[in-house]
DNA sequence: TCAAAAGTGTTAATCCTACACCCATGC
DNA sequence: GCATGGGTGTAGGATTAACACTTTTGA
């Protein structure tokens, strides 16, 4: 019978998704300190024993947004024996969601930049697997859970919320069958008489808000959308 | 900026399922040494820092069945603060579907049982929660991958294959639409001419055996079956 | 009045669901 | 020859995919 090798360390670090209106993106970080001091990394810190991964991931974001409103659930654990050459350090990693709206008037820490799938970084440690592997969740969540609470500003248009979904599943989308979609979902509140114009120009666009009271109902039975 | 606090320790638990022709399967073990000595657990070890998760996970599985032919994949990271009472013990619990037919007649180690879902134990840590949380996965994957080929016998019936997902979906499924589903999937192939009497009684019924080619093909690319 | 994006319906094909009887065989 | 489970088809409804023109407004 094994007994418990109490020498291996903890880290986490967070996958930190956006919608800027535009594009989906996702924070890096700049490593400060030894090793691989100067690299690009995902947002990252250690977790002492006596620290609950989660509330150590919230703290972070808190310290970097200055803000509570986020989407966090475990990615997945990294634990690969050398993926760190100071030792055995398993990373537990988050996925989160953060809502453009609160946080892009916030100014970032010194090194964090926001940036899209497309341009790749070389990431220090096995980061980049984490930046694959929670792209691929959040292309299934989409598909069977609504998202659009956590990622779009609180009242939004058809256009923005099919931008994301486009941006998401990398892949034009239909813009008549998917309006029908979700408009028939139920998700949707259109907000009363409320309209106003999109970034630059012309004519104006009814605005939407999610349903919250579905919105919860459908997060936890989930759903089929085909797109 | 912090340090690594290299003072946890890691383990793995199985959540091993298996289909035994008629019910879903999984496998418990007890402990043997304190803490809780005679609690029901998943089947467990301690990880050294010098071992791989899933190494130390399947030389597990190979020590309690003496073979390797299994399907292998994290589950989850289980990391509370106070799950374990010797210090902070990360359980990096692994999902795991075993061939009944290549394992059932090995005899288990002393201490292992299969289990029903239904027949609830009360186990040591928080090894319920990872029953339930494996139960969840088991039942989403079933829609968006095949499966049957790592818990069904290589030659099945399509009575086996219903009778598989409607235990993990746990809802009684249609035979017709089911067997028209499966039929037309391309993923099994009927074995020519080879018939042979279910368990106990009249008349025979075909054998069908996976497409590995489109079994692989749908295992990367997935699927979504509507049951 | 023109340019730009918003908004909107129909059709054909596919898929899902519900449902019941005949057949082949072992006993 | 009969009891048992194996095997099979259809019809109605719902959902998807493909597709283009009109409306509203700001400039």
């Amino acid at each position: 019978m094994k007994a418990p090798d109490f020498s291996a360390a903890l880290s986490t670090s967070l996958m930190i998704f956006a919608f800027d209106g535009d594009s989906v993106l996702y924070l890096i970080g700049r490593k400060k300190s030894e090793p691989y001091s100067g690299a690009s990394i995902l947002p990252s810190t250690y977790i002492n024993v006596n620290e609950s991964c989660e509330d150590v991931a919230r703290s972070m974001l808190s310290d970097i947004f200055k803000t509570e409103h986020f989407y966090v659930e475990q990615l997945n654990a990294f634990p690969r024996k050398y993926r760190h050459p100071e030792g055995r350090i398993v990373n537990i990693a988050h996925f989160v969601l953060v809502n453009w709206e609160e946080i892009s008037e916030t100014e970032l820490p010194e090194g964090y930049r926001w940036v899209h799938r497309e341009e790749h970084n070389e990431m220090a440690f096995d980061h980049n697997e984490i930046v694959a592997f929670a792209y691929e969740r959040l292309k299934r969540r989409v598909r069977h859970r609504p998202m659009g609470f956590y990622l779009l500003p609180k009242e939004f248009t058809l256009k923005e919320i099919r931008q994301l979904y486009e941006e998401v599943l990398q892949r034009p989308l239909d813009k008549r069958n998917f309006q029908k979609k979700f408009t028939r979902s139920e998700l949707l509140l259109p907000i009363d008489k409320k309209v106003i114009a999109a970034y630059g120009n012309k004519k104006p666009s009814q605005l939407y808000s999610f349903d919250e009271q579905q919105y919860a109902t459908m997060s936890i039975k989930g759903y089929d959308f085909k797109f």
